[in-house]
DNA sequence: CAGTTATTTGGTCGAACGAACAAAGTAATA
DNA sequence: TATTACTTTGTTCGTTCGACCAAATAACTG
């Protein structure tokens, strides 16, 4: 799924005017608003800075998507598809017939990498879920409601035998995006707070710890 | 430090217009401030809706707090006020001579409840550290930084003990703000989503699982 | 080449924003 | 009552916002 486009500002420090093509702008437009969205929120980001950022005009949004509504549905579309990728590729690593336990730990550590390499996604959500809106509304809906229900359904599964952590359906998700995610999301604060959210050595001791807290009964297996 | 007054809105339905006096129309508006800025975002927020919910005019924000960014600061420092009291609560009531272990649950249970009783601080909170501002740096030396490390230290020593979960200290800050805050502070997605939020059942089975989960070497005492 | 579509450019519109100021009204004091 | 300080009101300023439209340019098709 990932694509090979790049996020080039600037169409031509030249003379002439180029056409970069409708896909080429798109992706551009989409990079830039992804930045601007997970900083600024969908109220605070601006749509001249958007484009600006992206090397094209504001009225190009109008006509590639429509309108900033649009514009932050396809944002939040590439984003939902990279962590879908991102966990599909950790559940691949894990060895072949893999236990029920084994596919947790790989979604933890997935998870985990996901947040610390790209977290623009935990940010969007964070902000779009403080207060009940249609986008908050489509977002459940479409992109993230489904992906819920089967982590929450593997997860009972598990904690009717007793192999993981005593948490309940009901808080689950939540716990677990909060625990991996937010020292990414907020690593600007993390940052004035002496921390490097992006060392390695952090990362991969965060997602030891959380392995070792959601699921108990396993040996580490890094 | 709980205050008396009321956040009522409308100065009088009546005629004739009546001085509120400045204690109370402060407070009015850092009461409906913030709601909205847990809601919008600093940059998303409208200090004439803040205004209009205060039962003020917008003029008076710059009469009584010279602007949006102190009005803003207000806000934060009444949250993290009634944070440290809600923790100096908790840990009252934990029997007189008590271990460093029950200091830790202590916290966590009041973490817990603070949240879902109070999620506007999570929700600035998420809103400003998602990216760099003086906002942010003003938060973190002045209201933030110093109870994150009064937390690690205690953290440091009991783990070096083995008495707690092995998270590090660099992670389990956010990490444990993330696991107790995040249902609460996005609680209208999880509402979208089928969870109340504001069960007490919820809240204390959450308390519960996360204690379980910091705190292994302990039996629950809930 | 002409004809047609695809894309970019530049500008305008009304609305909302935070800040600011002067005038009016209220409350307290002498 | 006269004086003074405190608080509220009404209005305006300049800026930025998203949306929108018409004209210009580029790219493609016959």
């Amino acid at each position: 799924m990932s694509e090979a486009l790049s996020d080039g500002a600037a169409p031509a420090p030249g003379r002439t005017r180029r056409n970069r093509g409708s896909e080429v702008v798109r992706h551009a437009l989409v990079s830039a608003a992804i930045e601007e969205f997970s900083a600024h929120g969908f109220e605070g980001a601006s749509t001249r800075r958007i484009a600006e950022a992206a090397g094209a005009h504001q009225s190009q949004i109008k006509y590639h998507f429509d309108g900033k509504d649009e514009l932050w549905k396809q944002c939040l579309r590439r984003l939902v598809a990279e962590v879908d990728d991102a966990i599909a590729e950790a559940l691949g690593k894990a060895d072949s017939p893999t236990g029920d336990l084994a596919v947790v730990e790989a979604v933890i550590r997935g998870l985990v990498r996901f947040a610390s390499r790209r977290p623009e996604l935990s940010r969007i959500m964070m902000h779009e879920a403080t207060s009940p809106s249609e986008r908050l509304a489509w977002l459940v809906e479409h992109e993230t409601g489904e992906r819920r229900r089967t982590i929450v359904t593997l997860w009972e599964g598990l904690r009717a035998k007793g192999l993981v952590a005593p948490v309940d359906g009901e808080a689950l998700y939540h716990t677990a995006i909060g625990a991996s995610s937010l020292l990414y999301a907020n690593a600007p604060e993390a940052v004035l707070m002496g921390i490097d959210p992006s060392s390695p050595d952090v990362i991969e001791r965060h997602a030891d710890a959380l392995v070792a807290m959601f699921i108990p009964s396993a040996r580490p297996t890094r």
